[in-house]
RNA sequence: CGCGGGGUGGAGCAGUCUGGUAGCUCGUCGGGCUCAUAACCCGAAGGUCGUUGGUUCAAAUCCAACCCCCGCAA
């Protein structure tokens, strides 16, 4: 049996392990990558390669980076190849649905989560965020609209109560590269169909911005450090000391004393530690802050620094 | 040339505007005290103040260039 022809879509990290597993399969021939332009990132605007292309070329497949996706050229450029299926995978860019029926299979998309749950382009941030014990990952084929497509296959994924967002992606990115190849061999088998989702039941997860950063201190010490697992590393968990940016790392404290009579946001230094006052009487163990311009240090260096006032807090 | 903050003993910071003996908390070392301690008391060591150049009788401090780190914006 001849090997599908495959043109992968993808950009960041979490699609890389699909790319290699598909490259690597005698079942696929991944015929070209479409990935992001090189853009300016960073404080310097260094101009770097998207995290697929680089491994795209490490593996001497053919790149291509349309400034939109939208383009006449990457019509053309589509029908010429001609794949049995497009695999999309966090590419970045909506897809004229004009595009979606150029492939035999249509365009199959890993997302992670458990659809029609959690849809948009922060679903692992926000399930950790939310407090989430389980989500997963789910292959569908994608219809005009953001993650609303007849869904393949899905697979549970459970949470850690420590893990943070990069380590969750790192996970599901290796099991999901599993899901997509199996989703594609037997779909184009005919052993698997798809399924509508369920509109009644369907939530968001939208992209993250900088201020679903900021700490809402009257919020339990539980509720922020969900927040700050799932926001890791950007925008992370920061509230304002002094006048200025601060992020903060820490976990909830186990408490053995009321404190109640304390506002919320107020640091309380022990001998050995130092402590948040947050909602519902709850607190949270400070590790390390990381003040605008500042490096990254430990609760204790900063105490140190700091000379922390009597009823000082995080506002 | 996107905007901004910062580089001061081992760590974290103050001092810089208004040049004139290097300061604070912690750590380290020595001694003391205590049943005991990440507790307390006494003492000590440890700094070319990012680099280079300039101004000055005198520069951490003023001026210029450069290196490195970080926050924001994308």
């Amino acid at each position: 049996m001849a090997a599908l022809r495959i043109v992968f879509c993808g950009t960041p990290e979490f699609a890389v392990p699909s790319l290699r597993r598909l490259a690597e399969r005698p079942e696929f021939s991944v015929e070209a990558v479409i990935t992001q332009p090189d853009r300016p990132r960073g404080r310097g605007q260094h101009v770097s390669s998207s995290p697929v292309k680089e491994a795209a070329l490490e593996m001497g497949l053919h790149v291509y980076q349309p400034e939109t996706i939208k383009s006449e050229s990457a019509q053309e450029f589509l029908k010429r190849i001609a794949p049995d299926a497009v695999v999309i995978i966090a590419y970045g860019q909506i897809i004229p649905a004009r595009l979606l029926t150029i492939p035999r299979l249509g365009w199959l998309n890993l997302h992670a989560s458990l659809l029609p749950r959690y849809r948009g382009a922060a679903p692992i941030h926000w399930a950790i965020a939310n407090g989430e014990t389980i989500t997963g990952l789910t292959t569908m084929q994608i219809d005009a609209r953001m993650d609303t497509g007849p869904t393949l296959l899905r697979r549970e994924v459970e949470i850690g109560p420590d893990e943070t967002a990069p380590e969750l992606a790192a996970r599901m990115s290796a099991i999901g590269a599993e899901l997509i190849a199996e989703s594609l061999v037997r779909f184009d088998r005919g052993e698997i169909s798809t399924t509508p989702q369920d509109e009644k039941s369907a939530s968001y997860a939208p992209i993250l911005k900088k201020e679903d950063g900021r700490i809402d201190w009257a919020r339990p010490a539980q509720q922020i450090y969900n927040r700050m697992r799932g926001f890791s590393p950007w925008p992370g968990a920061y509230t304002t000391f002094r006048e200025q940016t601060c992020h903060v790392w820490g976990s909830p404290a186990v408490q053995s004393t009321d404190w109640t009579k304390f506002a919320t946001g107020e640091i309380i230094q022990t001998t050995t530690d130092l402590y948040v006052i947050c909602g519902e009487g709850t607190s949270l163990r400070l590790e390390a802050v990381q003040i605008e311009g500042r490096k990254k240090i430990s609760a204790r260096e900063f105490a140190n620094g700091a000379r922390i006032g009597l009823a000082e807090r995080f506002v």
